[in-house]
RNA sequence: GGGCGUAUAGCUCAAUGGUAGAGCAGUGGCCUUUUAAGCCAUUUGUUUUGGGUUCGAGUCCCAAUACGCUCACCA
């Protein structure tokens, strides 16, 4: 029924859907590929002919410049970015994905190819050029086109870039810069915005570096399913979808830690997977339906250990991404060749709050005294939700320079193991960065009595409706009887961490298509 | 989900309640070293959508939608 229904709202009859309404500019440009047509030449032909990069074209020519070589004969391709036309000569930029040249096109090697550019070539177009690599008057490395090809026309314009360069800095006059737009036609906003390109480098160099070190140390990439018959390993709301056949429903994984654990259990000591949760909650700044995460776990590690890797982890990943370890984020600086700052959480909202949380051991006592200090509580939040506020409220907005805050309490720690000398707290931490809470790690739990109490006590702090309310994993249990290393894991938010790296202040530009409300939904809803 | 803000030409933006404009892009013309090329001419609008107030609404009011910021939610 629910599928049913989505289906209506998302997706358009093929054989009742309208041809596009095509606006002004595109109508001219549209024509332009028929007559094309009618010449028997294709806006679109199906290869291509070039013999290098724009790069390596102009690499290739102050080689031979400098050692006074003739200049070499390319034949190149790429978008048209800009068009300069006067008379008898013309100017365009071209770019393809190693850089950009500037063509230049004479009546004099051209010919009647130059009206025919000029007839039916825009910005925009992916066009092919063959001719020598010069320099013109000005001193800029050009291609003298000798002859140029339609590769694929552009019907629909760009969104105008003009840009200027004035004492070295790019000044850009128009551009794309609506957001919803730039996130609904990504496309266009990494065609007009190269900064955006830089992004998901960084990105991607983000994730080599990080699969590169724990290749390094000996660890196993992993997938495990991201379709569940039961979500675990964190407190979040699930999407449900259904498999038809089997008649079974099934859940998009919040985390990937049950899974990974099982492994351990199976003999594969270090294990590490990197791929997408999906929690059905709120959108923020910092929050997208579906993310990036990092989980290794580690036998025999335990959460200081973990913690000395992940300052290691985290301070190479930014050398091989960035090429250095000092971050700015806004108006933060850290530096990641140093070590993070270890916060004990019972010495640190003491600190700041005066509260000694070991003292108030039921919910009610730790909420009379925050009450007490004139701090805000719902009532009714246990022992562990409200520890969680003193320590989002007093402790995070702190924690601007790398931070780890560790010992949680076992109420909100279900997965962590106990203090040996303190069975209220577990061997967990939180690592931040500018504020951002960006991981999360503990000395895992592995004693199979302690972790049934802990599903059971958890089941009974939630109501059954209540979707946060994780189902209990009987498998998962029967795995740890079978005996689990002693292990330290540890969960990381790629796309945090990439923010981090880039300086951006939302997800929405560290992911390539953010999760946006859909228009068409909205209007048939209405409809319905 | 709550609060605040934004929505005008393909793009970036103007317009005191009184004929909806500019630059760029487009189209036509001139132009053999330009790079925001230049010069001349010229086209482009359901002002997001639906109501309302008014002689008259892009502008004021109400509602809807999307986006942004923020709060809540979020181990």
């Amino acid at each position: 029924m629910r599928l049913n229904s989505q289906r209506k709202k998302t997706n358009q009859i093929a054989d009742t859907r309208e041809p596009m309404e095509l606006n002004e500019l595109e109508k001219v440009r549209l024509q332009k590929v028929q007559e094309l047509a009618e010449k028997g030449i294709s806006a679109y032909p199906t290869r291509s002919f070039i013999t290098t990069t724009i790069k390596d074209a102009c690499a290739a020519f102050e080689k031979a410049e400098a050692e006074g070589q003739p200049s070499p004969e390319v034949t190149i391709a790429g978008r048209m970015r800009s068009l300069r036309v006067m008379g008898k000569l013309a100017f365009t930029h071209i770019e393809d994905g190693s850089g950009r040249i500037q063509l230049f096109l004479r009546i004099n090697e051209l010919g009647d190819q130059l009206q025919f550019f000029k007839d039916y070539f825009d910005i925009g177009d992916f066009i092919e050029a063959a001719g020598t690599v010069t320099r013109t008057r000005t001193g800029e490395i050009s291609l003298q086109v000798t002859s140029i090809r339609m590769l694929s026309k552009a019907i629909s314009p760009l969104p105008a870039e003009k840009e200027e360069v004035v004492d070295g800095v790019t000044i850009r006059h128009t551009a794309l810069t609506d957001p919803e737009i730039r996130y609904r036609q990504r496309y266009a906003d990494l065609v007009v915005n190269p900064e955006v390109r830089n992004i998901f480098r960084t990105r991607a160099k983000i994730v080599s570096a990080l699969r590169e070190f724990l290749d390094g140390h000996d660890f196993l990439e992993v997938e495990t399913p991201v379709l569940q018959p039961i979500y675990g390993g964190a407190a979040a709301k699930p999407f449900v979808t259904h498999h038809n056949q089997l008649h079974q429903d099934l859940y998009l994984r919040i985390s990937f830690e049950l899974y990974l654990k099982r492994l351990l259990v199976g003999g594969l000591d270090r294990v590490y997977e990197i791929g997408r949760d999906f929690r059905n909650e709120g959108v923020s700044f910092k929050h997208n339906p579906e993310f990036t995460q990092l989980e290794f776990y580690c036998a025999y590690f335990d959460y200081l250990k973990v913690m000395d890797f992940t300052e290691e982890m985290i301070r190479f990943a930014a050398e091989k991404a960035l090429g250095t370890t000092k971050i700015k984020y806004g108006e933060i600086e850290f530096d990641l060749s140093q070590p993070w700052r270890r916060v004990n959480m019972r010495e640190g909202i003491l600190e700041k709050t005066g509260i000694d949380i070991s003292k108030y051991e039921t919910s009610e006592a730790l909420e009379a005294v925050m009450k007490e200090k004139g701090i805000k509580v719902k009532p009714g939040m246990q022992r562990g939700k409200l520890i969680d506020q003193l320590v989002s409220d007093f402790l995070e907005p702190t924690f601007l320079q790398p931070t780890f805050l560790y010992d949680y309490p076992w109420e909100i720690s279900p997965l962590a193991k106990r203090k040996p000398d303190d069975p209220t707290t577990t061997e967990r931490f939180e690592g931040y960065l500018a504020g951002m809470e960006i991981c999360n790690a503990f000395t895992e739990l592995n004693d199979p009595i302690d972790q049934e109490t802990r599903f059971i006590e958890m089941g009974r702090t939630y109501s059954e409706e209540d979707e946060e309310h994780n189902p209990i994993d009987e498998d998962y249990l029967r795995a740890m009887r079978y005996g689990m290393p002693p292990n330290g894991g540890f969960g990381m938010g790629i796309d945090r961490l990439t923010m981090l790296f880039t300086n951006k202040s939302t997800i929405r530009e560290v992911l390539l298509f953010p999760h946006l409300r859909d228009r068409d939904q909205a209007q048939s809803e209405e409809i319905e």
